[in-house]
DNA sequence: ACCTGAACACCGTTCAAGT
DNA sequence: ACCTGAACACCGTTCAAGT
């Protein structure tokens, strides 16, 4: 394995075992094998190693949408499987995810992050259409809908991960809130066609 | 002005100017007019000051929706206008909202911070029953209800600060997305009662 | 009770130097 | 081309001491 990619990996394994303040230069060199200082050779500072991680883990997701497109699934339950894929990966990977999602540093997209990004977002929108096609989600602007479905999914996650929807207040969890977002949408795809 | 208060509004301001990482110690003491850690006279740590600066920013925006929900406006123009003043307060102060809705460190909510969270989502949830009972919201749970668009609007602002949600991908803006999310509940509405 | 100045440990980044 | 060790500036936090 390259030196980079040994960064990249190190980098990410710290993420999941202790945050984002674990992910101090020294601890990803020693888990390298290398200087505290190394990672200046190959990235131009501790955020654009952070954004590669954030690139590799973002071409992953995009991966796994992949293969669930490809998949002999019906629509609607590739859209289920997309979304959980989602939710899953916040629940395995809490600070990746939002370094992933939520972090306002890398909103300028470049290189692979912006790549990644769009191939994550084609793979997502292409299953919607599906659902479209399949009369599962109302005939609207298709990237405007995949994109509602995606922030909702993701305000979701962020809220519950930043405990601001906690079940005390008698909230629903996230899985069943998404639940309802899409059999509302079937409903507002039946709503649409009253001559049906 | 409390010497505590001081400090809240100094790192509020900083937040505003430069981000979380200009609000240090350092630069919040001398915008008091205290040294370097009299914060700590006043506060646990750093983290309990920037928790200050999210309750205080949380009260507000929940004083603001109570201004919207006690106003004469129609049900429907509430919920718009408490949507946007969601968005406008992303607008104004990005860093803060980012602390106030995102950050995981806060996750386990105690003292103001609980008691803010609560008050703000009961004014948010409140609106959605006034939608409710005039027909305008499907007549779902309202409490997961208003969980689901009050994640959507935050999860639009959430992508979007964080580039996730480029308009180069054909994607629309927040208040245009939000617009059609608005849209296709009332439509779900309608296709809740065919015999309407 | 509230504040200060010095000190400590730690970190990102730079630089001169090594192979 | 890739790496290292020393050094610098900066920061959160602690502590002894001041009023």
């Amino acid at each position: 394995m390259t030196t980079e990619k040994k960064l990249v990996a190190a980098a990410a394994a710290l993420l999941d075992a202790g945050g984002e303040q674990a992910v101090t230069l020294r601890a990803v060199g020693r888990a390298a094998g290398v200087s505290h200082n190394a990672p200046y050779k190959h990235f131009k500072n501790r955020d654009a190693l952070l954004c590669a991680v954030a690139a590799a883990d973002l071409a992953e997701m995009a991966a796994a949408l992949k293969q669930v497109r490809q998949s002999s699934a019906k629509p609607a339950k590739k859209l289920t499987q997309a979304l959980k894929g989602v939710i899953d990966y916040n629940a395995k990977h809490p600070a990746r995810y939002q370094l992933l999602l939520n972090d306002p540093r890398f909103a300028t997209l470049e290189g692979d992050l912006k790549q990644a990004a769009y191939s994550h977002f084609d793979e997502f929108d292409s299953i919607v259409r599906e659902c479209q096609a399949a009369g599962e989600l109302p005939d609207v602007a298709h990237i405007t809908l995949s994109g509602l479905l995606f922030a909702t999914v993701h305000g979701l996650i962020s809220l519950e991960a930043s405990g601001r929807m906690k079940r005390e207040k008698g909230l629903a969890g996230v899985v069943p809130s998404l639940e309802l977002m899409v059999k509302l949408l079937a409903l507002a795809k039946k709503g649409s066609q009253p001559a049906s």
